[in-house]
DNA sequence: TATTATACTGTATATATATTCAGTATAATT
DNA sequence: AATTATACTGAATATATATACAGTATAATA
């Protein structure tokens, strides 16, 4: 997304304003009108530079035809995040089959973004106040730190646990649950992938 | 809110629809097209009948000039909900219902409606998984069965545990933490009011 | 230095669009 | 039995709207 200049910031908050007030996207003399333009050719030209640029798309010969391409807004509002479910073992988390439904949820609503829910099967996080069918939201990065609660992935098997780094090469995933013990792994044996971390946790009662 | 024809649901399915994909409402033209009609008028009385009911407004001389008139939508987007601060709850003192701030969180997020969160002090319900600073959504009602998790008030101690009536004046509030004993009151000595039950549960990493 | 992007005014026009009028027909109320 | 709501076709039209063309001017590139 190339570089927006004020005034053609102007005119897109204009037409974002426009579509909340009435419901439907402004003319070029509605624009006008709005922003003090006295040509409707002011507001076609940063209408096309806005396009060109891609923060809209114009439909060519339609009144009000003017859609707003905003990835980024769309995110913003509540669409849906996706609750993974079972991972079936092999599969991208992500893909579409381990997805259970979606779920609106503001944006930041922990705080932090994050990318998905996972439901919790298991009781390996008890202690942790994370039990089963808890739903954790996710934050897919590879930047944790000790005492973080990670997803991780061991042969095509996904599990929440505290992560512990004891060495360079050995890591342990610890569970918050007596019955449970401790998983060592030896980064030069076992391949060890970190999907994400919990940045927080939503119970359905 | 009148009743509505098939026909103007259909057509009213249509503008949703339409708006989803280009981000304009149709013209009367294009609900033809898309529903094939052979006649704008068609079209124009069903907008009208539509407008009539409520369900649309129509903005006189402007093309695509219709807006989804849609109260409930408003609703269940993200107003804000009170998070609720709550004194110690395995020895619970004084409680001062006072809001912490408040959080935005689309309605009906937890299956069911509730009123406001309530912020956990304390871990006198740890083995349930809900933990210190936890946001406790609490549905405001009388209607509680035994093994709910409520919202109790006992001489203006508030207290989160399991409800348990054993006989028609005898309730026990039980904990889920080894360290905390049972509440039992005897209604015919004390007083308890029932602020609500917990029908889910947010925790901010 | 020439070119391109930005930022406008002002006029003109083909056409996209709302909207009215004239009908036909069926079902539901009053 | 008369009225009203629903459900359409078909034609006509005033106007709302996109869009091209003709200019002016400044700043940023190449």
């Amino acid at each position: 997304m190339k570089d927006i200049t004020s005034q053609q910031a102007k005119v897109l908050n204009c037409i974002q304003l426009y579509i909340k007030k009435t419901g439907f996207p402004p003319t070029r003399a509605d624009i006008c009108r709005e922003l003090g333009f006295k040509s409707p050719n002011s507001a076609e030209t940063h209408l096309r530079a806005l396009e060109k640029k891609g923060f809209i798309s114009i439909e060519s010969g339609t009144s009000r035809g003017i859609a707003i391409s905003n990835p980024e807004t769309a995110e913003e509002e509540n669409l849906g995040y996706p609750i993974i479910g079972l991972v079936a073992a092999g599969s991208p988390t992500l893909a579409t089959e381990n997805i259970e439904k979606n779920v609106n949820c503001p944006k930041g609503f922990f705080g932090s973004n994050f990318d998905y829910f996972l439901r919790v099967k298991g009781l390996s996080m008890k202690d942790a106040g994370i039990m089963e069918d808890d739903l954790i939201a996710v934050k897919k990065t590879q930047d944790v730190k000790n005492g973080d609660i990670v997803i991780a992935r061991i042969d095509d098997e996904v599990t929440v646990k505290y992560f512990h780094r004891h060495s360079p090469s050995i890591i342990h995933l610890q569970p918050a649950n007596n019955d449970f013990s401790d998983i060592e792994i030896n980064l030069e044996e076992t391949e060890l992938y970190i999907e994400g971390k919990s940045i927080g946790l939503i119970r359905e009662n």
